[in-house]
DNA sequence: GGCATCCACTTGATCGGACGAGTGGTTGAC
DNA sequence: GTCAACCACTCGTCCGATCAAGTGGATGCC
């Protein structure tokens, strides 16, 4: 308290206070907090800072607050959505990983699926990058990233050399590109023979499949990830609250 | 204004208001908002009721405030996260539903995979009911719920009867289960046997395979969802910010 | 021109009061 | 016993004020 060093706002102290409360079973959940005035002598301050803290543990899932009975406490809060975002990573991680390897980097023409995504026509070209990540020694990860002509020119994209930084980063960088929103779409197939030589699959091997996009703000599509996880080397996660 | 009808409290009002109008361009993206000084005049309020209203509207992504500068229109905030949830549509469908066929309903052993998320030794006996979910005719989704012998006793889980409610909803109400979150983990893998049997799928289809699992809020788990789908009916949808 | 100072304007935090409204227990008339 | 009235306590909203702190332009000195 003596010191001048800098300190949160009080309503920050009130909210951290009865967060730690809530956690070591201080205050146990159901339970009713202490009612505002009592918080406001407990704490020394204005009834208005600790409304505003009860407000903001309210909206983060801490605590229920019911008008005319009291405040209650609800539990710890869960992150309302955590899962595995392989379309992110494949944007984010750079080539230059001890476990990445290049398998291609220029123009090609795209495919159905990639150009249908990316709104162009089927089998125009786009600057594609693939590369196989491998766990332990064994590939276990093939990436296709497409990116449209127009959005690639002026940008390191299209050489063969390895881009040290992720995709989006170096976008991001070089032009003024802003990833506003990703898309992933799920499906489980077969490998392809591509996969099948790349990843060292035996033809039927079942692969997860996964199409990632990225958006810019305008909703124009910037990229797109084209990820094939072998079945039994991958299994994604996602958990959410169960209103 | 003359009626006395209910009416939002004022600082909803303002906040209906200002997104309204960045909404019709009013308030164009990246363009500074009125001040606060100048809201409290347009508005009628007292600051302290502008300035709840905007932390409002900044939380929940419309604005930027920064200090000493202003307010910030920064668009109109998408869903944080949209995907398909597979499992806890598994829990909330009905059986009675036109396109759902039971397959069985009744006591069996546990597999391995499924006692090891229900926290029960392998082969421990469990309640299980499944369910073939047709499209069109064609049998297109595998949902075989699992629940352990304590959770289910005392409800119509175990009978044989087609259950006109879903399984979330019938443990809510008979029982004090109160489901507060649920686990997927995602896989591709060849049909078993039994889903080839079940959907009609040949030797070698790939399917989705989702494992889906309800914990209560102390943390155990009360139903496991194994569902099986053919990789070429289905595909799962996610999509989240760029960061 | 370069720079420090000043000042108008902005948001950030806090206070203390006021009134309204919902809840639940007590009291008292019947 | 029943029931309405009352009351103490709770949260919900709103107000207007104060002080602090950050920003950016204008001013004026050198």
């Amino acid at each position: 308290m003596s010191n001048l060093e800098f300190a949160p706002p009080k309503y920050a102290q009130i909210v951290q206070a009865i967060q730690a409360r809530i956690e070591d079973g201080t205050y146990p959940v159901g339970q009713m907090l202490p009612s505002e005035s009592r918080l406001v002598r407990e704490f020394g301050s204005g009834r208005s800072t600790v409304v505003r803290a009860l407000q903001i543990l309210s909206m983060h899932g801490w605590i229920e607050r019911e008008h005319g009975r009291g405040s209650f406490v609800k539990g710890i809060p869960a992150q309302s959505n955590e899962r595995s975002r392989a379309g992110a990573s494949a944007f984010d991680a750079p080539e230059s990983a001890a476990d990445t390897a290049i398998v291609h980097a220029g123009r090609a023409n795209a495919p159905a699926a990639v150009a249908e995504v990316l709104g162009v026509p089927q089998g125009s070209p786009a600057i594609v990058r693939q590369r196989v990540i491998s766990e332990e020694g064994a590939p276990s990860e093939l990436v296709t990233l497409w990116f449209p002509l127009d959005v690639a020119s002026g940008t390191d994209l299209g050489q063969t050399e390895v881009i040290a930084i992720g995709a989006r980063e170096h976008l991001q960088a070089v032009k003024q590109v802003r990833p506003a929103r990703i898309v992933e779409r799920l499906s489980a197939r077969l490998a392809t023979p591509d996969e099948q030589e790349a990843l060292h699959l035996e033809a039927g091997t079942p692969v997860l499949g996964v199409l990632a996009t990225v958006f810019d703000a305008s909703g124009d599509a910037v990229a797109v990830a084209d990820i094939a996880l072998p079945g039994d080397l991958h299994e994604l996660e996602d958990s959410y609250p169960a209103t």
